[in-house]
DNA sequence: CGCTTGGTTCAGTTGACACTTACGCAAGTC
DNA sequence: GACTTGCGTAAGTGTCAACTGAACCAAGCG
């Protein structure tokens, strides 16, 4: 999850994900659409999605398939909405550990 | 928005941001709780998240209270939820463009 | 004014990472 | 097997950002 946030915060990254959200598309063709920098950074910016399941990759030949991976998005999303609030209970240890070490100076 | 999203990318900046996410608290008692680094790398990492306006500062004589910007959380999350589908219109001026060029190589 | 407390900011170091060029590798075609 | 197409990987470079330590700024106290 953590690696997802950090593929996300790529502007780049977040270019083909968008261009592989609604079709499925080769290597090439996705570096062709963002243009500007060369197949080879784009084919290493797929390499971290993939990394991190935001896209899946699927071979046809000597192509390679990559289309996003909405499932995994959707959890990131969600990951966004519980993590603070899920947290609650782990802050509360948090805080506790910190008063059993403190005095409790803060309260 | 996008400095929204390389803030929350920041494991530390995670941890801070549930650590005021219900409580506010003075910059000294966040860097402790956080621990393993300096007051001036949580002073940083404050500076960070006050730019994403990711946390609100209220100043009480020489002190400076920091809490989590929930409208701001919130606002990131639909982001991500609305940014790749929202994005299609924008994505098929893209192919279009595309296609103009190539001659529509892609079907 | 000097001292203390609370906190930011400046200068410099270090590690991560986005990028390019060059090469390697797989899978077809002839 | 040579040649081409499609794409990943290796090596090297420049930039950015997280961090530390020291200096600095603001506010209260004597």
């Amino acid at each position: 999850m953590d690696a997802a946030l950090k593929a996300v915060a790529e502007p780049r990254r977040r270019e083909i994900l968008r261009i592989v959200w609604s079709e499925e598309l080769p290597a090439t063709e996705i570096a062709v659409r963002v243009g500007e920098v060369t197949r080879s950074a784009v084919s290493q910016h797929l390499a971290v999605l993939k990394g991190a399941n935001l896209v899946v990759e699927r071979r046809d030949g000597t192509r390679r398939l990559y289309r996003s991976n909405h499932q995994e998005m959707a959890r990131l999303r969600s990951f966004l909405d519980e993590y603070w609030t899920t947290g609650l209970e782990r802050l509360r240890d948090a805080v506790e550990a910190h008063e059993r070490n403190t005095g409790g100076t803060h309260g």
